[in-house]
DNA sequence: TTAGGTGCAAATTCTTTGCACCCTG
DNA sequence: CAGGGTGCAAAGAATTTGCACCTAA
């Protein structure tokens, strides 16, 4: 909640009363939700604010790395017939997705927390970061 | 390939022309198109293959685990203000996707041939299995 | 005061569906 | 030959945008 505030002094963001409302919500939030759970959430303490708001909100706290989209962000679905083990390696940039291989990470050992959450059938690792051709001049 | 024409033999799929051509398509790629590029590729060698075709097929393969999604599948956005490091657990039944901290991944060594594609930020490891609200009967 | 933010509604974009004809099995 | 599959066009969903009013700084 502070980084909240920090972000909104140090870019000239300007703290409104939704965009307090919609991260609170978000960052007390452990499911994950989507934009349109967001809106109902928020909706029961703001009852004015609009979806266009919640989105417009969610991919700003997105863009100052408050927030984060599981899998690609705004991006349609993307598919993979890759049917043998492999890893990703995602461009936070561009967005491309490259994959890589390695047994080593094939065969890493899961904490029980993990295993306690049902009955595991693949273990993928993901990797973030800006690729050679994002980081290249 | 030879996995597909069994998937037509034991499931009763008819293999048709189109959906040949794009399951060959999607196999051959290895940049994880999203289905509006597999529709322009194939449309090169088959004019007349339609949109809403490719959707059907893309969406067949992947229910029958001969192609994969990149994240959630048929989903909307979802957003995480998880921000200390963390591992998700996803329900390939019902999408719901679960938290879990290990110290020991979060240390996981690269091999080299990840840390070649770009500069890392950050890896996470995905689990995906069924969860134990959708594994009970 | 004043530029950025919001709500509303309309526009886009991506994806799915209904239907008549076609083709695999 | 029969029933699933396809293409077309139109419907549906999710997300974004234009604009006039509002409000934090």
């Amino acid at each position: 909640m502070t980084r909240f505030e920090r972000l909104c002094r140090e870019t000239g963001v300007r703290l409104t009363h939704q965009r307090l409302e919609i991260f609170r919500e978000v960052a007390q939030a452990d499911d994950h939700p989507d934009a349109e759970t967001v809106y109902r959430r928020v909706r029961e303490r703001m009852p004015t604010v609009s979806l266009d708001t919640v989105y417009r909100t969610l991919w700003l706290l997105n863009e100052h790395d408050l927030i984060r989209t599981l899998g690609p962000s705004r991006e349609r679905t993307r598919f993979d017939a890759n049917l043998a083990s492999h890893h990703h390696f995602v461009c936070v940039r561009c967005g491309a997705t490259r994959d890589f291989t390695s047994e080593e990470l094939d065969e890493i050992e899961l904490p029980s927390s993990a295993k306690a959450l049902g009955r595991i059938e693949a273990t993928r690792v993901e990797v973030r970061g800006v690729c050679r051709e994002c980081a290249a001049p």
